[in-house]
This record gives structure tokens, C-alpha cells and sequence, in this order.
DNA sequence: GTTCTAGAAC
DNA sequence: GTTCTAGAAC
């Protein structure tokens, strides 16, 4: 999958090689050594970070009263061909109204539409109204912040819609933009009608996307949002309107749903009943969509690369729209609100990246795939990842993959790495087990484990090791009484081959079990230098089984035994006694330069 | 990998 | 009674 590279032979580099045998193993490793650079690129992993977006969407800075209309969220009843919602898209002013205004700014807003005072609350026959027609209202993606030609996404648009108009049933798509001036939607309006779309099925709208029932008369059960990656609210334009004015109810539920979204991919999110948005304006589902970024101030541009930029926002359209879908879908198949909720619950849970790697909230477990994903590749939770060579197969259920996505794309997971090179990517253990504990990842495809490995990896292993040094002498430069020790686990849970990098503190609130502990603490933990010799001299390693795992609690320095956890933790902080020999050859433990550990 | 929690251990 | 483990669920 990923092949390597021509390494770069950089000239800096100045970290022990303990385990080099020969001045050509020290050269070879310094060699190896590509990265973005020397220390000072490092590590607080802040590069990557998306700034606050500028533009700020002005309605929800405005002081309209709340106008309490009941829910009609989830009707399903819409089966109209509704003359009343036109191609609408005339001047309106988007700036403070008050309640009063309301009825002036429905009719104003629906040039052509029956003069109705109320129109969003009455039915225009026995069984069907404007708000019982299931509707989808959508920013456009990726053309503020982002800066995405209007020109080619007003195409992208358009051919999307066009699309999935046919797929939506009697559902309506509508383009909105705040500003009445919007350049594209009057692109988008222009090429809709050339291409003939029904104009009751996708129309363009002028206001605020939070405010369309509300303001504007319009009732969308479902919109979308332009998220961030993260799914965090802030930033501006439509994501902190949307964030806003959907209060922490949609944080919560977005949380379920998944971690983080990357460009072209979109997450339904069913928008819990205490949230004003769904009860004001009756929106049932909130759909985040991730755009492509053109924008070179934002992380993760792609540029002037258009080609690609408009494959992910075609992704990113199809994601949203397929999204609406299943939302359709759930709301028609099932008469029970309750079985409805439950189900587009599990329907449509997404998350490109796994929870487990965010920073933030580690009670959302929940996996699953983004819905552009799931609709391309068969249901479940575990990824076709069976080995073609045969030499191991098993199957990696989805959070154990996380390490393999960041390896394959760390482009796309900036955030949490502290350096990448070709070979290698950098990054902190999110449950670290002391003080310190980072994990060099192979970048390598085909490389999931110690067991993968073989002589031709011989130098990628040097690399690795040399990378985790130099991580290590910085750590010790800002604390030199650490100690560390770099090794792979022989049965790892995670795929993709990682070598830790750990101090010897094992002061950590994620220690918790003795699998954590042994893990590192008996021969399942093999060190680097080790695996390295093994590989070069029999061309493979040796590997522990998991019953170490399971063995008593020792301490790692004096070798005493521990009933539980916590008497161990507690033994340990206070341990003095030197390592026990085995740790202390071949530069297994590696201390700060002039410390001598047998004295210590 | 983590979280949750029943029940074992103390 | 509380602490802690270990297995199931995710």
C-alpha cells in the first residue's frame, strides 16, 4: 500500500545510538533519520491546530424572542407536489427582527408563494403542509472559510443535486446562504435552471440556516452543517451559528456519533428533543459535513489541486445527501418514534477517526464508518485487513485500527502527531502509562506487528529506534532524572507495528490493571535493541505469549512482589533500588548521557 | 485499547 | 463495609 521512499540524508542528528555495533550502523542510522527537522519542529503538537474561523454568521448574533412553535420534526406525512415552495431566493433583510416581523418576513422570503401570514404552521390541504415535506437545508460546503473556487462548486453542486433529486422521493434540497447578495447561490440558481432540476425539489434560500422555520418560514427537518473536523462548535460562520443555536444538546449528541470527520465525509446526527433547535425550528437531524480545504492559512490544504479538492466535495455532497437518506429512510420504514430514534442511532453512527485517538471526552466509544464509507463497503465493524501473504490473519476490530489510519494518512491527523517522516510518524500514547510514553509508528503497509517483521525491515527498525532516542534525549534534556526504555509489545492490541517509547516512572493514572503493567514490565515488553539484533542475526523476533500478561505484580527495579495495583503503584514511587542487570545491558534503559544507573 | 460492574478479596 | 480484579461490552 504505502511504498518507501527515498529517504532524504540529513545532516542532523546528534542522539546515542546505544545499541550500534559499528561506526556503519551509527552512519546508516543517521542516515535513516528523516523528519521534518530537528528538535525545534517538535513536539507540543500544536502545528496542525485549526484556528478560529473569522466570519460570523450575524444572525445568531441578533436578539429575536424565542418563538415557541410545536415540534413537527420526523412527520413523514409529506406527499405533496407543493407549488408553494418556489425557487426563492429574493432580497430579504437578514439583520435583527423581532417577532413581530415575522409574518412580513415569511411573505417577503416566499416571493410567490400563497400570501400567508402563517404559513409555516398551517396545512395547505387535509393531510399535507409545507412543514410535513421532508427537507434538507445545506450551506454551501467548503466555499467560505475554506475558499473553494464558487465557480467549480457551484458545478459540484449542481450535479449533485441533480443526482440525488431523483433519489429523494418527494423530499426537497435547498441551497442557503445568508447573505442575499451570495454569489453562489445565484450560480447554483443559474445552473439548476439550465439543467432543468425541479425547481419544488431544490430551490435556493436567502437567510439564516438556524432561523428558517423561525424567520423564514421554512420548515427543514434536517440541516447540515459545515463542520470542522473535530465536530466542536465554535470557529464561525455556520458551524458556531448551528453549535449555537443548537445549545450543548447537539455537542452531546454529536459526541455519540463520532470523534472527528475528515474532508469529504459527512455524520448524521439525530438532534436530541431539549434542543431549541429542534423545538423551534423543528430540525430532527443535524448533519456535519466536512469540505475540502483550499484555504493555505487552514491545515490540511490542498491548494490550487482542484482535481482533488472537487473529488472530496463531490464525496462530501454524496456523504451529506446520502445521509439524508437514511434519515428518510428511518422516518418512513418505522411508525414508532421511538424505534425511529433508536435506529438511525445505529444507522447512522460515523466516525473516520476513531474516538479512541481524540483528546477529549473517552466516554464515546462508539465506531462505525461515515456514511459515504459504509455505502461504498459492506456493514461491520471490522475492516477487511486479512493478510494476503498469509504469514498472520486476524481481524482488527475498528478501534484497533487507529494507529494504522494515522501511519497510512498522517496528513489527516496532524493534530495528534508530533513529527512524520516517510518511514515513521510520532505521536503520544492517548492513555499513557507514565510521564512520558510516545509510539513510533512504522509507516509501512503489511507491518501490523513485531511478527510481521523481517530482515528487510532491518532498517526501519534502526530508524525507529533512532527516532525514539532522539525523543527520548529531548525528554531528558528538560528532565534528567527520567529514564526510558524502548520496545515493542510481542502481541500487540493495536494495529500497525509501534514502538513505545516509555519512562520508567510509570506514574500514570492509565495504569491501571497488571495487563498494563506487565505489559511493560516482563518479557512480553521486548526491547528495541533486542528485536533489532534478532532480526538482523535470525531475521525475526522473539515473541512472549499473553500469559505474562497475567503473571504477578513485580517491581521493575528490585524485583518485589505486589498483591494489587495499587500497592504496587505505591511500592513503586518510592523504589530507589537500581534496575536488575538484565535492564541494565546493551543500552536497554536509556538515562541521561553521564548517569550511571548500577550506582543509582 | 477503555469502561463498566459483579463479585471476590480483604 | 470498601477495595480491587477480571471479564464482558464496546
Amino acid at each position: 500500500m504505502l511504498q518507501k521512499k527515498e529517504l532524504p540524508k540529513l545532516s542532523e542528528g546528534f542522539f546515542r545510538i546505544m545499541f550500534c555495533q559499528s561506526e556503519s550502523d551509527v552512519q546508516a542510522a543517521i542516515n535513516t533519520y528523516s523528519v521534518l527537522g530537528p528538535l525545534d519542529t517538535l513536539p507540543n503538537g500544536s502545528f496542525g491546530q485549526r484556528k478560529p474561523d473569522t466570519k460570523v454568521q450575524l444572525g445568531i448574533m441578533k436578539f429575536l424572542k424565542k418563538v415557541d412553535v410545536p415540534p413537527n420534526a420526523g412527520s413523514t406525512s409529506g406527499s405533496v407536489q407543493d407549488s408553494a415552495f418556489p425557487q426563492v431566493s429574493k432580497e430579504r433583510d437578514t439583520s435583527c427582527k423581532g417577532p413581530d416581523n415575522l409574518s412580513s418576513l415569511s411573505t417577503t422570503a416566499y416571493k410567490g408563494v400563497k400570501e400567508s401570514e402563517d404559513l409555516p404552521k398551517h396545512s395547505i390541504g387535509p393531510d399535507v403542509s409545507p412543514d410535513s415535506i421532508p427537507t434538507l437545508a445545506f450551506p454551501s460546503i467548503s466555499t467560505a472559510d475554506f475558499q473553494f473556487n464558487i465557480e467549480k462548486a457551484s458545478d459540484v453542486i449542481v450535479e449533485k443535486v441533480e443526482e440525488y433529486v431523483k433519489k429523494v422521493g418527494n423530499a426537497r434540497l435547498v441551497l442557503v446562504d445568508l447573505s442575499h447578495g451570495s454569489k453562489i447561490l445565484s450560480l447554483v440558481r443559474a445552473k439548476a435552471a439550465q439543467r432543468n432540476i425541479d425547481n419544488k425539489k431544490f430551490f435556493t434560500f436567502v437567510g439564516d440556516i438556524t432561523r428558517l422555520y423561525s424567520q423564514g418560514g421554512l420548515r427543514c427537518n434536517v440541516i447540515a452543517n459545515a463542520a470542522n473536523w473535530r465536530l466542536k462548535p465554535g470557529g464561525g460562520g455556520v458551524n458556531a451559528a448551528i453549535f449555537s443555536a443548537a445549545g450543548p444538546a447537539l455537542e452531546v449528541a454529536t459526541k455519540e456519533q463520532a470523534a472527528s470527520l475528515l474532508p469529504g465525509h459527512a455524520v448524521v446526527v439525530p438532534l436530541p428533543s431539549n434542543s431549541p433547535l429542534y423545538n423551534r425550528e423543528g430540525v430532527s437531524h443535524i448533519i456535519h459535513v466536512l469540505g475540502p480545504n483550499m484555504n493555505p492559512q487552514r491545515s490540511n490544504c490542498l491548494k490550487d489541486d482542484y482535481v482533488k479538492g472537487c473529488k472530496v466535495l463531490r464525496d462530501a455532497y454524496t456523504s451529506l445527501f446520502d445521509g439524508f437518506l437514511s434519515v428518510l429512510r428511518n422516518q418512513a420504514n418505522v411508525t414508532s418514534k421511538n424505534l425511529v430514534s433508536e435506529k438511525s442511532m445505529k444507522d447512522t453512527s460515523c466516525g473516520d477517526l476513531k474516538n479512541h485517538l481524540e483528546n477529549g471526552d473517552q466516554k464515546t466509544k462508539r465506531d462505525g464508518d461515515s456514511v459515504s464509507e459504509r455505502s461504498k463497503k459492506s456493514k461491520g465493524s471490522h475492516d477487511d485487513n486479512s493478510k494476503i501473504d498469509g504469514s498472520t490473519s486476524k481481524s482488527w476490530t475498528t478501534w484497533a485500527q487507529a494507529l494504522y489510519h494515522i501511519a497510512m494518512h498522517p496528513e489527516k491527523h496532524k493534530n495528534v502527531l508530533l513529527e512524520v517522516s516517510d518511514d515513521v510518524a510520532v505521536l503520544n500514547d492517548l492513555y499513557p502509562k507514565a510521564k512520558k510514553h510516545l509510539l513510533i509508528l512504522a509507516r509501512y503497509g503489511g507491518l501490523d506487528r513485531l511478527a510481521d517483521v523481517q530482515q528487510e525491515h532491518l532498517h526501519l527498525l534502526t530508524t525507529m529506534h533512532s527516532v525514539g532516542l532522539r525523543w527520548a534525549e529531548k525528554f531528558l534534556q528538560e528532565d534528567s532524572s527520567m529514564i526510558f526504555r524502548l520496545g515493542y509489545h510481542s502481541v500487540p492490541s493495536m494495529r500497525q507495528l509501534h514502538l513505545h517509547v516509555i519512562s520508567q516512572d510509570f506514574n500514570s493514572n492509565h495504569l491501571k490493571n497488571k495487563k498494563h503493567w506487565n505489559s511493560f514490565n516482563t518479557a512480553f515488553f521486548r526491547d528495541s535493541v533486542d528485536v533489532i539484533e534478532e532480526i538482523r542475526n535470525h531475521g525475526k523476533a522473539t515473541l512472549k505469549d499473553e500469559s505474562y500478561l497475567s503473571m504477578e505484580l513485580r517491581c521493575h527495579r528490585c524485583r518485589s512482589a505486589h498483591p494489587n495495583i495499587p500497592r504496587l503503584k505505591s511500592h513503586i514511587s518510592n523504589c530507589q533500588s537500581p534496575f536488575p542487570p538484565s535492564l541494565l545491558e546493551n543500552g536497554r534503559l536509556v538515562p541521561r548521557q553521564d548517569e550511571n544507573l548500577s550506582n543509582s
